[in-house]
DNA sequence: TTGATTTATTGGAACGTTCCATTTATAGGC
DNA sequence: GCCTATAAATGGAACGTTCCAATAAATCAA
């Protein structure tokens, strides 16, 4: 039962007494066969268990229908969210992307990508593990392959990215807190070797500063950007002689070790200390209390990465341009006012 | 710039004066070849800025280094769990696995299916979407591509399943429910076209039968495997007129559902009604109450299989032993006593 | 030196497709 | 009947690799 040697359309065409030309075009769905004759092939193919061998056949038309989507982080739920954005576009078009994880490994991800070239795709879209060289792409683009960056951008790359207005996020969060009257904020988690992490922070910053907030009001704590990241900040943040009372979490993860490490001190997260998060994923509704946090519309993301993709490939083309998405906060329970100043309304 | 023409042996050997053999001998890193020339190749491999052409290759010597990986539901992160416990086995036997989502489409699994085939992947790892006729593996076993099953098995197939002990551990639950003192007991979520669902559900039967609870006395509702499923499975619950106390939930999914419909009713999980899920996925802990789930080691279960993979790759087989992974109850605070019968420890 | 042995390198056929240029069959016009 | 136009089917070369058998070069034994 183990391996036979596999079907070919030499087979079939034996098998239906036809041409292997003929069944290669019934293959690709011509319209110049006869319909009886299409039949007959179907038939055979379906008869000795045929498996198209897509390799060889790239090997002439070097046109595949697959497309790589290479992703930081699978466990964290955003992505997920994403893939199935990007996932229900290519569908449509009869494009299959077959997706692989590099666990913010750089190394991992050089391996994966190797791969994924080497298996012909016709196009890539990738969320850059921390720490990516910006040569780790140069052999991509000298290949002449379609390439997209979704969330995070490289230093200095040419190649095009879609990623949410991270600037505006941070602003508008960092905003929301001070009308609620903190006036000691910190922001937790991230690192500064990821862009997206001096766009998040940058939008703090000048929100902060616009805001009257003194500059030595306005704290930073770096962290891994996952819920144990998110624990250790908050412990290091109240440790400080003079603790924030507000706080703007790197993502959703962050935000959730934050609350966490609350609960477990005995504090309420909302009423003792405000948190708000970043994504909004799935989840951020369904905490207790439920997490303010920064929508970044995931799945349209990654629907409008998979059109552009889309389009590049048509064109044969590698130029693209950015896509900056509209973000907007969606407030829930979980920043209510600065006890210590009382100031403003309930949560 | 865009898609020169791609760089293929024959340049390589051209440009570093040697014979393709000698190029191709190079690139599989055979030990025939005197180092100077192997650097000398490898070079103008960099040079030329070549791309290895797998499909190329396979048409010859039929060996990919590529498993397919084919999840139903990219979004349950109990899935990503598992999808990182296999790649780290894979990735030390130098294997990529390719992910593929089919959102519990069996079409869109056929598609996928399909188009990994075509690839010319060695193995094919499958959690099947609900739904799947047994008639949709039957190409692949035809072909004698190495293929099993994980989470999920088809009714009357021979394909090698991996899966937790689905019937102990809601065994386990539903024994810990009872000694709790609960006495009146539902089952929440899942549909009879999935047999994990008969396997769970067959554990919470028996385990009432033998601990004492009445026929009657052991409800079911049937639903969607997710939250929104475990919202709506509360609510016709709660509309009984005798309604239970008790739920073991199909999955995590839909215990936070539950807990989540719970709330909006003032209810207050683990006090005014028990709830224990299974999957243990990572948000379980997190929850306010901690969820008490049957832990299944999803992470270790995705080794398993992965491992599994590897042998049947290494010894050409299509055969390979089901292996069923030990589960453990995970008592948190999601349930309390029965407050009717005022029984058992506080939670 | 000559042959035998080992070490490096090479040409050519094969793998399963596509696609172009042909050939063969079918139909239409007179 | 023959010629032309169209429709349907076909043979062969090409794609980029591997691998076998063969050659060329280097080393050794006598």
């Amino acid at each position: 039962m183990a391996s036979r040697p596999k079907a070919t359309i030499l087979d079939i065409a034996r098998e239906a007494g036809v041409s292997k030309s003929t069944v290669s075009l019934v293959l690709q769905g011509s319209g110049l066969i006869r319909p009886e004759t299409a039949l007959k092939v179907r038939k055979a193919i379906e008869d000795v268990g045929y498996v198209y061998n897509r390799g060889a056949a790239n090997l002439r038309k070097a046109h595949s229908n697959v497309i790589g989507m290479v992703i930081n982080d699978l466990t964290n739920p955003f992505f997920a969210e994403m893939a199935v954005g990007m996932e229900r576009v290519f569908q449509s078009a009869g494009i299959v992307p077959f997706i692989a994880n590099t666990a913010e490994n750089p190394v991992r991800q050089e391996e994966v990508l190797k791969s994924l070239m080497e298996q012909g795709v016709a196009g890539l879209i990738v969320s850059p593990a921390r720490g990516t060289t910006s040569g780790a792409f140069r052999r991509i683009e000298m290949a002449g392959l379609p390439i997209v960056f979704t969330m995070r951008r490289l230093p200095e790359s040419r190649i095009p990215v879609i990623a949410p207005d991270n600037h505006r996020g941070a602003w508008l969060a960092t905003a929301h807190l001070i009308g609620k009257g903190h006036r000691r904020l910190v922001f937790f988690g991230g690192s500064s070797d990821l862009v997206v992490y001096h766009e998040r922070l940058g939008g703090f910053r000048e929100a902060c500063e616009a805001l009257g907030i003194a500059k030595r009001d306005t704290l930073v704590v770096e962290g891994e950007t996952s819920r144990k990241g998110g624990i250790a900040c908050l412990e290091t943040a109240l440790a400080m002689a003079e603790p924030p009372s507000a706080a703007l979490c790197f993502n959703d993860a962050v935000a959730f070790g934050v609350m966490l490490a609350l609960r477990k001190r005995g504090l309420e997260p909302g009423a003792d200390f405000a948190v708000v998060g970043f994504d909004d994923v799935i989840e951020a509704q369904h905490y207790m209390p439920a997490l303010t946090s920064v929508a970044v519309d995931s799945a349209g993301l990654g629907e409008r990465a998979a059109h552009v993709m889309l389009k590049m490939i048509q064109s044969r083309t590698t130029r693209a341009e950015d896509h900056i998405g509209a973000v907007n906060l969606v407030v829930r329970d979980s920043c209510g006012p600065d006890r210590r100043a009382g100031v403003g309304d309930a949560a």
